[in-house]
DNA sequence: TGTACATCAGTGAACGCGCGTTCACTGATGTAC
DNA sequence: TGTACATCAGTGAACGCGCGTTCACTGATGTAC
């Protein structure tokens, strides 16, 4: 039998359950209706407790983007992980990974790459930011490339990502997931350093 | 002598004056703060003034959308007026001038491809965006490409234009245009039809 | 173990603001005769 | 050419709403002694 659920007075955990909420809200109503009155009301709680914890509503987008940013991240790894060991497998894994994201969470994607309400020098949204800037710059160096090659690369997958989560590629958009992943990497990969893709080139 | 300014009951081309302010008004306080009384007071008229022109606040984001639309499709033609005629050079023209439009008018780029303000079954933005995508079609197949080239191809330009513009490429956005715009270009080859870029490959 | 007190988390009423919408209106323009 | 009338563009007051912010408060928790 579980208790009556009589509420009591202090939350325990209303910090990860406004970011909840937030995400909620986010996805339901997107950035432009965004409120912390509305996201108090979601979480069930009077409507000045979230700025006792996030100040204002940039704190609260600025805190869900920092931790969307992580799961994105996740996404890339867990992708790298499951693909096989070669350097042109792991980028484009790592590329698969960020379109995923894109695919599975638009709403947060957006968030991070392109509202002006959150605070991108905000030094916890900062320091995965730069994580995963290292990491495709690792990923890249492993695959023959360097730093001019960065931006070829990421904006393959970045583009793809942002031009399909906004159905403006409704051709792949209809493919079943492992053709679609087949033809993604395949664009993807035009990107990549061209010692990787063209090793009989020498 | 110019008239002393005495302003007419009717406006002449308050249309086309809302327009203006509404850009104006996008670029100064962004999407989210756009509200059909900041443009009404930016045009000096009354704040029942644009509901009889664009009905709601989506109908004038939308028209803004539509006309920007037709703008940076005009950037993209123009750069490829002034490019060589060889396919490749009119394909990478294209791309530079679409990315030259995002960082020229980032509100409007927002605008058109990511807001969820407009109304993107309208009529008239259908029809400017339909044409864009013939128009990048009609290139990409005169220079080798077919459909399946499409999505590696506007995904390079779109993804170069969407990070730059957000800042997101300091090295590429401190270079001087025109070494710029040869390492965009570069960049965007490499996803052009490989018929095109490895003409000596047969 | 008990008591007193400080600190902290969350409440709820109140405020002023900008918003979209409505509505009766006013001034200008076009058209019929 | 003149007059009457319909139509259209824009006005400005009024409304209700959701917002962020403030503030005195209440209830819970931790700590000193």
């Amino acid at each position: 039998m579980t208790q009556p659920e009589q509420k009591p007075y202090h939350h325990g955990d209303l910090r990860a359950a406004l970011l909840d909420a937030a995400e909620q809200e986010l996805v339901a109503r997107g950035v432009e209706a965004f409120s912390l009155r509305s996201v108090a009301k979601r979480a069930g709680v009077s409507h000045a407790a979230p700025a006792h914890h996030f100040g204002d509503t940039g704190g609260l987008l600025t805190a869900l983007a920092a931790d969307g940013f992580r799961r994105f991240l996740g996404f890339q790894l867990r992708r790298e992980a499951s693909a096989s060991a070669d350097p042109v497998s792991q980028l484009a894994g790592a590329g698969l990974g960020y379109i995923d994201f894109a695919m599975a969470h638009p709403a947060l994607f957006r968030l991070i790459f392109t509202s002006a309400r959150i605070n991108r020098e905000d030094p916890g949204f900062l320091a995965v930011a730069q994580a995963s800037y290292q990491h495709l710059l690792a990923i890249t160096r492993t695959a023959g490339g360097n730093d001019s090659d960065i931006p070829a690369v990421w904006a393959g997958a970045h583009g793809l990502a942002d031009l399909l989560m906004s159905g403006q590629l409704p051709a792949l958009a209809r493919m079943q997931p492992a053709d679609r992943d087949r033809a993604l990497a395949a664009a993807m990969k035009r990107s990549f350093p061209s010692g990787a893709h063209r090793p009989d080139s020498t």
